[in-house]
DNA sequence: TTGTGATCGAACCGGTCGGTACCATCGCAA
DNA sequence: TTGCGATGGTACCGACCGGTTCGATCACAA
């Protein structure tokens, strides 16, 4: 509804800028929040670009098209919330229990922020028009449960594959549950609660 | 992309109708499908009515607006799998244990359909433009808890509306991963693999 | 027979969108 | 000073969409 406006770049005259790739990091990090809040199908190209003070021409020139916007959007998504949760696992030390623990924390700390509104790789992917998303979800969600496996063999559980997917369900679960119920971090503390269980190696250790 | 083609009427001539509700079912049953195949913003008002054989003006009699028209599948999807849910526990009996596993069998057998997209009342929430959609995930995934949840009491959980919300994580966490990573059934069973620890009254029985 | 109501088909409207083209402008290097 | 490359602004294009309207058509009841 309203104007962008967060991202915005020093309003400058016609043939200059402040730096040669400082336009397109604005781009991209406008279209971030935007694409976030609104969909992938609610932001008009024009209205990005007169947000971030740029023109068309220029988008397309760093771009190629709306698709390849969305594409560098939700690959730097990607990676950056694969490298929060890795490098939250990383502060457990070798305690798969507390890194772990680590995980849902900072997965706790996303669900508490405001603008919060899911997994964006997961919304873009139900946007079916757009292909590239659907395969990006995948690749995002390998990312998460290559590191809940490797979190799972570390605590000696018989069958690692299988626990990374039941933690993946626990955290992707929550992740849904904190958008639409509006549960914030006590969606990452239950579901924390429900995971440890599934770390134990049966009965005795 | 290609025609919708599924639901289709007898080919009748231009004054005529088989039956009052006929077209009107027949419409929802058509958007049903097309909406949850290719989203609420990738099918138009006139490819829908032509694949059904009516006219613009007979849907827009019928449901108002193409909002009206994603109201109504929108409630008939949730109530639909809701009543599925319940009379899946129903078979279950008294036994707790039983209600879930039969409660994650039903499931099961939807992720294994080949049209299987996950969760079309998730799916709608995400397209922003369409303010009801968000409410009626809500009342749609209350509607889950709230099965749960007894389904928890009856096991004599010391939390039952804590357990039936990690319950409810595991469901949604199983209908994401099934649908993106294509696990089929494999996703319930895992998914009832981790749930059932939750129903455990603490240690001794 | 007459009339009423539902229907189809098609044209039409206003608006939005992604994408392109053109031009005047500026910084900067030669 | 001159020219080049990147830029912003604007107009424009073709396509699509939701929604409205209208006339021709048919079933059916009075």
């Amino acid at each position: 509804m309203g104007p962008i406006g967060t991202i915005c770049l020093m309003p400058v005259a016609k043939g200059t800028s402040l730096d040669p790739d400082r336009t397109r990091a604005a781009m991209l990090e406008a279209a971030t929040v935007v694409f976030y809040e609104r969909g992938l199908d609610g932001v008009g190209i024009a209205e990005l670009c007169s947000s971030v003070g740029a023109s068309k021409e220029t988008l397309y020139r760093h771009f190629g098209s709306k698709d390849g916007l969305i594409a560098a959007v939700l690959q730097a998504r990607s990676d950056r919330n694969n490298a929060w949760l890795r490098r939250a696992a990383a502060t457990g030390g070798d305690d798969p229990v507390a890194q772990l623990t680590a995980v849902f924390a900072v997965l706790g700390e996303w669900f508490d922020q405001p603008q919060y509104r899911g997994c964006a790789l997961l919304n873009a992917a139900t946007q079916r028009h757009f292909e590239p998303a659907h395969s990006m979800a995948v690749q995002h969600l390998d990312g998460y449960q290559a590191l809940l496996t490797e979190i799972a063999a570390a605590a000696g559980v018989p069958d690692p594959d299988r626990v990374g997917r039941q933690l993946l369900m626990l955290l992707q679960g929550a992740t849904v549950m904190a958008d639409h119920l509006a549960l914030g971090r006590a969606a990452a503390d239950d579901a924390l609660a429900a995971a440890l269980p599934l770390l134990a190696t049966s009965g005795t250790d």
